[in-house]
DNA sequence: GCGTCCAGGTCTACC
DNA sequence: GGTAGACCTGGACGC
């Protein structure tokens, strides 16, 4: 456990509408940047690394959707040094989508038939981007062939066994591990401790690639034209078509076994008799339907199902 | 209680 | 280049 003591706070003004709470607690429960981070009394304490060092981030809003503010407070073990400071600010805008401008997709979107209940019922939710390659790549990879239960009690271990924790300001959370702890261990190792099975090798390989150097950073792959980010994302092993859609999703339309049923349903008015076999027909009338706003059209209803089954008469299969 | 099936993919050997 | 089959584990299901 490290003890971090050093704050340095910012207010950060997103472009409006962004709110709050559906940004960094996702309607469908998807975590801002690690799994064990709390939001509580509408204050969210996570832990990530950033430019290889552990911070602990408080973030509080502090105005509304029309006029919004965000209160940061990172915390570190040492006095951060100027460029750091900096080089937070900026990491924070980004990792928040504070830039996003959502006009351009929500004009889009006004126009679909099942967009537009999705931008009334979530006015303002920004997506985000982890800074942290190798801990979203985990998360795709635990994602692989087991049912939802099965990916969080894997990924819970991993954080439990091998992630930093970080304790400030009356918290304590967890960072995803760095590559460099993950490839001290032997693969059979991390199979029989965290009941990974298959998916242990290629973490391992994983956390050696990524290890290795010369890999880009979450905030060089966001620089890079989509296509290619997605390309760079393939050449780790253990990434294919669907994680790398997971790990850097503005290129992708990730649908797998669970989101074809949900897309089939929504474009064709029924789940496919085979969901596996339909997942690229899917895939290619989503990217076709949608264009550039592939991703945020799909991640505006997959955080939005439940409303979505009510507002179209469809019953959408929920987690 | 026991056996079988299969799940929010990827990789590889084989053709 | 295209594609079947293997890959861990554990919960659901049928008997």
């Amino acid at each position: 456990m490290v003890r971090l003591t050093r704050r340095c706070t910012f207010i950060l003004r997103p472009k409006a509408p962004y709110s709050f709470e559906l940004t960094v607690r996702k309607p469908a429960g998807w975590n801002l940047f690690t799994p064990s981070e709390i939001y509580e009394g509408g204050a969210l304490s996570t832990a990530l690394h950033i430019d290889g060092r552990l911070v602990g981030l408080k973030l509080v809003s502090g105005g509304d959707t029309d006029s919004p503010r965000i209160l940061a407070t990172a915390v570190l073990e040492r006095e951060p040094e100027p460029s750091l400071k900096r080089n937070l600010r900026r990491s924070l805008e980004d990792m928040l989508g504070t830039n996003e401008d959502l006009g351009g997709f929500y004009a889009m979107a006004r126009r679909d038939s099942i967009l537009r209940h999705t931008i009334d019922d979530l006015r303002g939710m920004h997506d985000t981007h982890p800074s942290d390659v190798f801990g979203s790549a985990i998360l795709a990879v635990c994602l692989q062939m087991a049912p939802i239960k099965r990916s969080e009690a894997m990924m819970a271990c991993i954080m439990a066994r091998y992630g930093e924790e970080a304790e400030f300001e009356g918290e304590r959370v967890r960072a995803w591990p760095l590559p460099g702890t993950i490839s001290r261990l032997m693969p059979e190792e991390l199979a029989r401790v965290c009941r990974l099975g298959y998916r242990a090798r290629r973490i391992v390989e994983l956390a050696n690639a990524l290890l290795d150097g010369g890999f880009p950073t979450m905030e060089e792959l966001a620089r890079l034209p989509p296509e290619e980010a997605k390309e760079k994302l393939m050449e780790l092993p253990g990434i294919g078509n669907y994680s790398a859609d997971i790990v850097s999703p503005k290129a992708g339309f990730p649908i797998d076994v669970w989101s074809a049923d949900v897309f089939g349903k929504l474009f064709y008015g029924k789940e496919p008799e085979d969901a596996r076999a339909a997942v690229e027909t899917i895939k290619a009338e989503g990217i076709r339907r949608w264009g550039k706003w592939s991703w945020m059209a799909f991640f505006y209803i997959a955080q939005d199902l439940e409303n979505l089954s009510r507002k179209l008469g469809v019953q959408l299969r929920l987690q």
